[in-house]
DNA sequence: GCCTTTTTTGACGAAGCGTCGAAAATGAGC
DNA sequence: GCTCATTTTCGACGCTTCGTCAAAAAAGGC
């Protein structure tokens, strides 16, 4: 690994400017919102210039859910952190997902956007697999908290195949609840009379997690003060720059 | 209500066939490749007189929402006729959910497209509000069965509320489980070992429902059976169609 | 058959993506 | 410091799509 030369040095700059700027236009005007012109006029730059480190509009938002996910994926990894039984670290994965969606409602709504396959087809190869190991990070913290359950004796015994089933009941309810509580449209209120989203969708985790009997169950453990420990244990600024709305 | 002049079902007629063919397109070339001009022209009429239906794309897509909308219902309907206990029918209600994304991919899809912000943006209002109807059939469907079994005493007792939690933890998980699987770059089967994610949401069903006490619990009742007797009284044709691929 | 109203048409302007030859900057050799 | 080849940057251009609107065509009343 020679060290960069000026020249390299100057492209790896620009390269993040060219970041910086398309994630204020993303978060500004939206995707829509979001030209290759428009960075260009922003960065000062030709389009040709910004074309010479993105083939296309696409590969500029994979880079943008690269930095998504490693952010989502730090949460995560902290959350993993907390001292307690895996089923108390893994409320605290859901309240890392959580805290990530409210506190980054930009970087979810990148990620939902190259969750499509006509965004997919677009992207080079070679991004596109520094993103799938950019998204690999999070799932890998979850499965490895179910295995310890298993490994543990909290959840399951013989079959060591629940977890990933564990894991996949918990991905598809935090995704499905995020996608419809932000979703427009959807009046969750007045329907089926639920104001906060996020209360429900805890209950719901600990219902699966009863119904597959991983330990401690929500009958014999008390989760809402586990809950109170992990925001102020884990979480404290990320709890106050919520509450500072 | 007078009768429909020539001229105004000439216009009706149009419509349809416009839809049809824009349906058509979306099938056979994705989102992209459905644009106002190739609508156009397979119609044979011009573009401005497309736009005296449609006053954009989006609206255009909305139409074929609530097309789908109501196809999704009339299956989730059906389910909700299946002679058993509440939760039997909810599962035919699973099923007719499984049903819908399995047979109708290109309704799902399009069901994805409208939820978006962007979209929704751009659908004039009196299209919207039609369309929202369309899309609370399904839900009062689900949201009646829970209340059913809560006013049959098999699930919860004095909370109201709980039967609104219940849907939307059914509700978020399969969205979530349908996207995920049908979602490019996951790779469920050697990350996770999940061969068929339907078993697994199934099961993630009777898990849920089993936290919240929903009886009769799936370790006292024979749920396989049930969902042989599915296939076969309220969905047999649609089983062998997808059995045919 | 004439004139008004409604309907249809497609050329047009605007906006965005991605390209490519020309122009500018760089730097190696002398 | 000058020259010339190579690298880098630039932005005008071609193409596609959306949505508009004035003009042409059709319909219909008298």
């Amino acid at each position: 690994m020679a060290p960069l030369t000026r020249k390299q040095r100057e492209i790896a700059d620009r390269e993040l400017l060219i970041l910086e700027v398309a994630r204020g236009m993303m978060v500004e005007r939206g995707y829509l919102g979001l030209t290759m012109d428009r960075i260009a006029g922003a960065t000062e730059y030709s389009k040709g210039t910004i074309y010479q480190h993105f083939s296309c509009k696409e590969e500029v938002l994979a880079a943008l859910a690269c930095e998504s996910a490693q952010i989502r994926t730090s949460l995560f990894e902290r959350a993993a952190t907390f001292p307690g039984r895996a089923r108390e670290r893994m409320a605290a994965v859901g309240v890392a997902d959580f805290l990530f969606v409210r506190l980054y409602p930009q970087h979810f709504a990148i990620e939902r956007i190259c969750d499509t396959a006509s965004m997919r087809d677009k992207i080079p190869e070679k991004r596109l697999s520094r993103l799938e190991s950019c998204e690999d990070g999070c799932k890998s913290v979850v499965l490895g908290l179910a295995r310890d359950a298993m490994a543990q004796g909290d959840l399951g015994a013989e079959d060591p195949s629940v977890a990933g089933q564990v894991v996949f009941g918990l991905w598809s309810m935090a995704y499905g609840a995020n996608l419809i509580s932000t979703s427009p449209g959807v009046d969750l209120e007045t329907k089926m009379g639920i104001a906060e989203p996020w209360d429900v969708l805890f209950r719901n985790y600990n219902a699966l997690l009863d119904g597959y009997g991983w330990k401690p169950l929500a009958g014999e453990w008390d989760y809402a003060a586990t809950l109170e420990r992990i925001y102020a244990e884990v979480f404290p600024d990320e709890i106050r720059r919520l509450a500072d709305r």
